[in-house]
RNA sequence: GGGGAUGUAGCUCAACUGGUUAGAGCACCGGCCUGUCACGCCGGAGGUUGCGGGUUCGAGCCCCGUCGUCCUCGCCA
């Protein structure tokens, strides 16, 4: 083998007359019969090799053979290019390598897609993810996520966060996402689960004393994926004794900081905006708000009584809400692409849209007759509107009109370019409801987790009215996506019994499920609480990708295939019997 | 489980209202070429239109089913 002494991305000027040695793939062949050019590529660049008559012809006809993607080493001497021959898109553009010596390392079958390129369809790029995997785009997420890994570690080994590992093979516990299970054999018709975070262990770590504790955890939830959604992903977990929620949010800022200045070039003001989950839901309708623009959501059912609006009139005394925002210069919306607006706020069940453009006269628009001078003014008023803006209000159940609105703000903050896209908001939610009611279930279910720990003045409502009570709990939102969620756990037996009878577990079944955690806690356990960053979330983010694929190695698929592996497999019928699993239908 | 989009040469795409032998660029193969960097020029080969069925004189196109991929609702403590 010629072993490389330099990479494909670092020869200069300084190193001409040297003679060198690269390893690399072909990216791309220019054979002009007396003279090869070889573009050699590695994950660190592109050198220009060149293959002259001088060297002897068996040499030029090898080179005269090569082909994308053959792996190959060669041997000569750094050269300055030609006088107007430079190539500046190259780092190494000044120079190019005269060969005197080739060897084939491998050479490569027809590639299945144009790896220059980069367009080919995922379905392709799956099955041939190692090719996948050649391209620099998708190489930078790479480097970039083993980067954040470092800085993550660094930051949290630096503020005295010890790392750990915690069992990939656990046990089941009911709440939250549907486990992925893997037979015993040595014990017939046991399970263990795979975690979909290592939530209780890093709990009873704290009770051991371990104080601060961090791990890069894979986590897995065997639920539908979605764009930003794999069945296995990696939070950064913390977990930290004797704290209170703004202990945990206050030291995980600099880290967030750290990243942003890495990743994007600059920084967000420390503190970050924190923003009651109240509030937020009624300013932008939802929990994860993105706030690179401020448009904000605002009720309207008080006017409802001074106009001879009939839809709203209703609506308000049927106990639902009418609730509007303005969009920003959004007067220009034609008639068809209102009813574009209006057919995508009914995927969220709105029944319509109203919608009244803001001129110099007034409000305009098939709904304006019905509002009196006045109302309009005071709408004119409440949004700040100008000129040229458009107010969008829809009517409906409270749970209609927060998702109608805020998909639509989202949309219209887009289409309106109310913000540049190149930039980034951080902010924390917090406060979030303790529990909610599932119908469905007849019971109360987590909103976060099982073992959060209310806000100490809604303590008393746990006996009245559980679902007036708010947790201490925190999620980091960045540009409308939740990226990291903790909470302050419970400490305190008592209250934690309290919580999972709520959520319709007997003592019996907690001490089935939980008796270790219980048992820990009985035995002077440290307030304590947390946090999970999801790593590819943050990397997707921070490279500007919309699915979160491409920042995982080995991604499945939509249906949840590895379409390079074939996972998951059948297997033979002894490894199902040595399970005491049988497949039924 | 529901909704939407999609599948044509190795790749990216085209093919009118259902109508001749399904085309183009790139890639591939052969030839020419000593300064290219998306090299160029000449020539060639390459198709079960995802799969199965149906309608029709005739289906890439219409209908039914099925599979894959993407987005989405439900789901995701």
């Amino acid at each position: 083998m010629l072993k490389r002494t330099h990479n494909c991305g670092e020869l200069t000027a300084e190193n001409v007359g040297q003679t060198v040695i690269l390893n690399g793939w072909v990216d791309a062949y220019r054979d002009f019969g007396g003279l090869v050019f070889i573009d050699l590529r590695d994950r660190y660049g592109i050198t220009q090799v060149v293959f002259e008559p001088d060297q002897g012809e068996a040499l030029i006809a090898a080179a005269r053979d090569l082909r994308s993607e053959f792996c190959i080493g060669v041997q000569g001497t750094v050269a300055k290019r030609l006088t107007g021959k430079e190539n500046p898109k190259l780092a190494t553009g000044q120079v190019e390598m005269r060969v005197s010596e080739l060897q084939v390392y491998n050479e490569s079958a027809t590639p299945p897609f144009d790896i220059q390129a980069g367009d080919a369809n995922e379905e392709l790029r799956l099955k041939y993810r190692f090719l996948d995997l050649r391209r620099p785009e998708l190489q930078k997420v790479f480097i970039m996520r083993h980067k954040m890994n470092q800085i993550m570690r660094k930051s949290l080994s630096d503020q005295g966060f010890l790392e750990f590992e915690t069992p990939i093979l656990g046990r089941s516990t009911p709440e939250g996402a549907r486990d992925f299970l893997v037979p015993s054999r040595l014990h017939k018709g046991h399970f263990y689960a795979l975690p979909q975070s290592p939530q209780l262990y890093k709990q009873i770590l704290m009770m051991s004393g371990m104080d601060r504790y961090f791990q890069i955890a894979r986590c897995f939830r065997d639920e539908d994926l979605r764009a930003n959604r794999q069945p296995e992903f990696t939070q950064l977990d913390v977990e930290m004794s004797f704290v209170q929620d703004e202990d945990i949010m206050t030291s995980m800022e600099p880290l967030v900081a750290n990243l942003a200045q890495e990743f994007t070039g600059s920084a967000p003001q420390l503190p970050l905006l924190r923003i009651d989950y109240q509030e937020c839901m009624e300013k932008y309708g939802v929990d994860r708000p993105d706030l690179r623009f401020d448009v904000e959501i605002k009720d309207l059912a008080d006017l409802a009584p001074r106009t001879s609006f009939q839809v709203i009139q209703i609506a308000v005394q049927n106990g639902d809400r009418v609730r509007g925002l303005c969009a920003p210069g959004g007067a220009k919306y034609t008639r068809k692409e209102i009813d574009g607006l209006t057919a995508y706020v009914a995927e969220f069940g709105a029944k319509g849209l109203i919608w009244l453009k803001v001129e110099d006269t007034g409000l305009t628009g098939p709904t304006a007759k019905f509002l009196p001078e006045d109302v309009q003014k005071e709408l004119i008023e409440r949004f700040s509107a100008k000129t040229g803006d458009m107010i969008f209000a829809v009517a409906g159940p409270q749970g209609v009109t927060h998702q109608a609105l805020s998909n639509l703000r989202i949309r219209l903050g887009a289409e309106l370019k109310l913000y540049d896209p190149s930039t980034y908001h951080y902010s924390w939610v917090v406060r979030f409801p303790l529990l909610h009611w599932d119908a469905e279930e007849k019971r109360y279910v987590a909103e976060h987790h099982p073992f959060t720990m209310p806000l100490p003045e809604d303590l008393h409502y746990l006996d009245t009215d559980p679902t007036k009570v708010r947790a201490q709990a925190y999620d980091l939102v960045v540009n409308g996506e939740e990226c990291g969620g903790g909470t302050i756990r419970c400490h305190d037996p008592v209250i934690q019994a309290k919580i999972f009878s709520l959520l319709g577990l007997s003592p019996e079944d907690a001490q089935e499920k939980f008796g270790f955690l219980l048992s820990a806690l009985s035995f002077g356990a440290p307030p304590h609480g947390g946090i999970a960053l999801g790593i590819d979330r943050m990397v997707m983010l921070f490279s500007g990708l919309t699915n979160i694929r491409d920042c995982i190695a080995f991604p499945k698929t939509a249906r949840g295939y590895d379409l390079m592996t074939g996972a998951p497999g059948q297997v033979d019928l002894k490894q199902l019997r040595e399970l005491y699993v049988r497949v039924v239908d």
